[in-house]
Order: structure tokens, then C-alpha cells, then sequence
DNA sequence: TCTGGGGTCCTAGGACCC
DNA sequence: TCTGGGGTCCTAGGACCC
């Protein structure tokens, strides 16, 4: 059977959520991620218009504020970003049992076999895409192709509003005029090891040899970069997940140098943690650490003990510990990170000596803070040492 | 211009075992 | 005596994505 795939992808996704819900908004440079004073924040969408100052994702606020000091800056609303993808996704489902997210604002819908249902893949890209102008005033950008791989890539051509559709026999034609910086998966650190080995363009890794490429980057990359070009690479991202963890982390305005400050720091990120592991019913053993410092230089330790993670003080016991050991007293610090790894579902039965029965008070406790919270998003029930400035 | 937050996957080295 | 080869698991760091 012939294979056909769509990619979506919402167009200036945040940004346009700010300016559905912002009529004032509209027509204007808008950048989402931080206001003008916030030290660390960095772009996360820009708007078309602003994009025309040369505001770009990942770029520091600072710098977006001198190119575009008359924009509108917002920190962004994530829930509600996350209601209006859902919104999208749901569409989606209308026209393919098979939709693969792939992250808040794209997707994949495998379209294959449908065509005596729905018509042809053009015309149903199209429909999709008036039926989510329609239902929610965004617009998405749609790549048609044979291969998850190419439909990715075809759909961020022609942006904003696009429809890009590579014909079937025509997959190899596409890669090969394809510049190498469109290649998904090859970030800045490929492109300049394959400039270092004399690789320009697509054309030129079709022409090596899958055990040349190998000898080259390794196992994974060199086969990746093989498949890739012939427009056979799988789901580079977003497929599904063999070790899920779920981490909290925070950049401070300022460096954080005393111990105190510190602890109180991984306690929020402990408590924030717990909660996400309770919502999505999972547990884990194994804790890991992420501290960056003032230079940007950054360290990691984890470890796996042989009990459960089972409430916010235990974790953050943990964490303390992790972080005496890795800690270099003195240096700033910018950023710290806590996560739990190797994710169980919660639903599976455990052995009993791998629970700590002493406590399990404390996660009672934290369990009716959980619900109670639930129950009035407004009311922040959390430690005492955490409401003091 | 001085670099977010939330993820996943890969690699290399060490420990340990047979 | 001065040294194998393979497998597996764990950890730290790094690349990449949106």
C-alpha cells in the first residue's frame, strides 16, 4: 500500500495564540518568553512581524528587546497553549485514526489508506487546514510525502500557511536539492563535522558509503545521515520512548551562591517534580542532579537507590545529597535542575521491600495537598520555607 | 547578543561477571 | 605471571529537537 504521510505545524504557534486572544495584539510585532528586564529569558516565539526585526526562537531577550524595543512581550501562558494545541489535535483525529504528536504544536497523520474516505491527501490537507483556521483561528503550515521524514521537512518550506507536497518517485530529487541545514537531525555540531570532512550538500553524503559513513561519525550518525538523505530516516523525534523521566529546572535571575538559597531552590524543584510523577501516576528510583554554573559550564549526577522515590522531602533529601557531592562551593550558580529517571507506571505492582512503609505518612500528606489543590487551582498549599521572599 | 525549559537518544568509560 | 574477550549495567556528558 502506498504510503502517505502529513506533518502539521502550527505557524508562530504562542504567538498567535497572544494575538487570537489580543486583538490589539494583531498586526504587531509580538514575542513571546519574557518582558524587558528579565536578565535570562530567551525568545520562545516571535510573531511574523517580529520576525522581520530578526527576532528569532532561542535568541536572548535582551537582544530582541534592542532589535524590537516597540514589540509586545509576553511570558506566555503555557496551560492555555497546551488547551488550544489540544484543540488542533482533536481535528486532527477527525481525519486519521493513526496522529503522532510530536510536540505541543506539530504532528504527524499517517493518511495512508484513507484516500476512498477523505479524497486525495492535497485536498485533505487543505480541508484540515481551513477547518482549524475555522474552529480556531490559527493557521499551519502541511508537508505531504511517502515518508514521515520528508513530510517533516516539507512542511517548514513555505511558512507561514504553507502546503508543500513531494510526489511519490520523487523523494531521492528532493533530498538531493535539499541545503544540508534543512536536514532534521543534524544540528550545528553535524554540520560542521561533515564541512570538516569535505561534505557540502546532500548530494555529497548519498555519494559515501554506508560503512565510509559509519567510520566517519559512528554507528548512529553515520547511518542516520545515510537514511536521511535518501529520505528514509524514521521518526527521528517524538517516536515512542523507551526511559520517560520527568525534571523541573530554573535559570535564576541571579546567581545563587549561599547553601541556604540553594536547598530552598531544590526543594521547589523537588515539590514540583512529586506533584508531575503524581498526575501522571508514575514512580521512580533513580534521582538525577543538574547544576549550571555562572560560566555556563554545566554538571550532572544521578543515582539509583534500591526504594522508591516516595514524597517530596525524600526526594529532596536525595538531591541535597547528590549536590554536596558534586557541589564547588564559591562558584555561582545559574541554573539548577532536578529530575526523576526510568519512570515506572504506578499501576504495576511493586515488591514490597523496595517500599518504605515509614514513609508513607508523608505521602499520604502530600497526596491530600495534591487533591486539595486540584480542587481550587488558586489556593497554593506548599512548604512555609517556600513562601518567604 | 551571553545563551529557557522539557524532553530523548547516543557514547565512552568503568564495574562486574563468566 | 602482568593479562582475554564478551556481555551488561551504570553514569556523565553531549547532541538534538521544539
Amino acid at each position: 500500500m502506498k504510503k502517505v504521510f502529513l506533518h502539521v505545524d502550527l505557524d508562530a504557534f504562542f504567538a498567535s495564540v497572544e494575538q487570537l486572544e489580543h486583538p490589539e495584539y494583531r498586526g504587531k510585532p509580538v514575542i513571546v518568553g519574557g518582558i524587558p528586564g528579565d536578565r535570562r529569558a530567551v525568545v520562545s516565539t516571535a510573531s511574523y512581524e517580529a520576525r522581520k526585526y530578526g527576532v528569532h526562537s532561542a535568541m536572548p531577550l535582551v537582544k530582541a528587546v534592542e532589535l524590537c524595543p516597540e514589540g509586545i512581550f509576553v511570558r506566555g501562558n503555557y496551560h492555555h497553549y497546551q488547551e488550544k494545541s489540544q484543540a488542533v489535535m482533536d481535528i486532527f483525529s477527525e481525519y486519521s485514526p493513526d496522529v503522532t504528536q510530536i510536540s505541543v504544536d506539530e504532528a504527524f497523520i499517517d493518511l495512508t489508506g484513507t484516500e476512498r474516505l477523505f479524497g486525495k491527501p492535497e485536498d485533505v490537507a487543505k480541508k484540515i487546514k481551513n477547518e482549524v483556521k475555522e474552529k480556531t483561528g490559527l493557521t499551519v503550515s502541511v508537508g505531504i510525502a511517502s515518508t514521515m521524514y520528508i513530510a517533516k521537512i516539507c512542511s517548514g518550506l513555505n511558512k507561514p500557511d504553507g502546503l508543500t507536497f513531494v510526489p511519490e518517485g520523487n523523494e531521492i530529487d528532493f533530498m538531493l536539492s535539499l541545503p544540508l541545514e534543512k536536514l532534521w537531525g543534524a544540528g550545528s555540531k553535524t554540520l560542521s563535522r561533515l564541512h570538516n570532512a569535505g561534505l557540502r550538500t546532500t548530494r555529497d553524503i548519498y555519494g559515501k558509503s554506508l560503512p565510509l559513513l559509519v567510520s566517519l561519525f559512528g554507528e548512529s550518525s553515520g547511518r542516520f545521515l545515510y537514511d536521511a538523505v535518501r529520505g528514509n530516516q524514521g521518526l527521528v523525534f517524538g517516536g515512542e520512548a523507551k526511559n520517560h523521566s520527568i525534571s523541573s529546572e530554573t535559570t535564576y535571575d541571579f546567581d545563587l551562591i549561599e547553601r541556604y538559597a540553594i536547598d530552598t531552590a531544590l526543594m521547589e524543584l523537588s515539590i514540583n517534580v512529586i506533584f508531575r510523577m503524581r498526575r501522571e501516576n508514575v514512580r521512580s528510583r533513580t534521582v538525577a542532579l543538574k547544576i549550571r554554573y555562572d560560566d555556563f559550564t554545566t554538571v550532572s549526577i544521578q543515582s539509583t537507590q534500591e526504594r522508591y522515590i516516595m514524597n517530596a522531602d525524600d526526594l529532596f533529601a536525595r538531591c541535597q545529597a547528590l549536590f554536596t557531592k558534586k557541589w564547588e562551593k564559591g562558584r555561582g550558580i545559574r541554573l539548577l535542575g532536578v529530575g526523576c529517571d526510568k519512570l515506572e507506571d504506578k499501576s504495576n505492582p511493586v515488591q514490597k521491600d523496595l517500599f518504605d512503609f515509614g514513609e508513607e505518612k508523608k505521602a499520604k500528606v502530600e497526596e491530600a495537598i495534591y487533591k486539595m489543590e486540584n480542587k481550587n487551582p488558586g489556593l497554593a498549599v506548599t512548604k512555609a520555607r517556600l513562601l518567604k521572599k
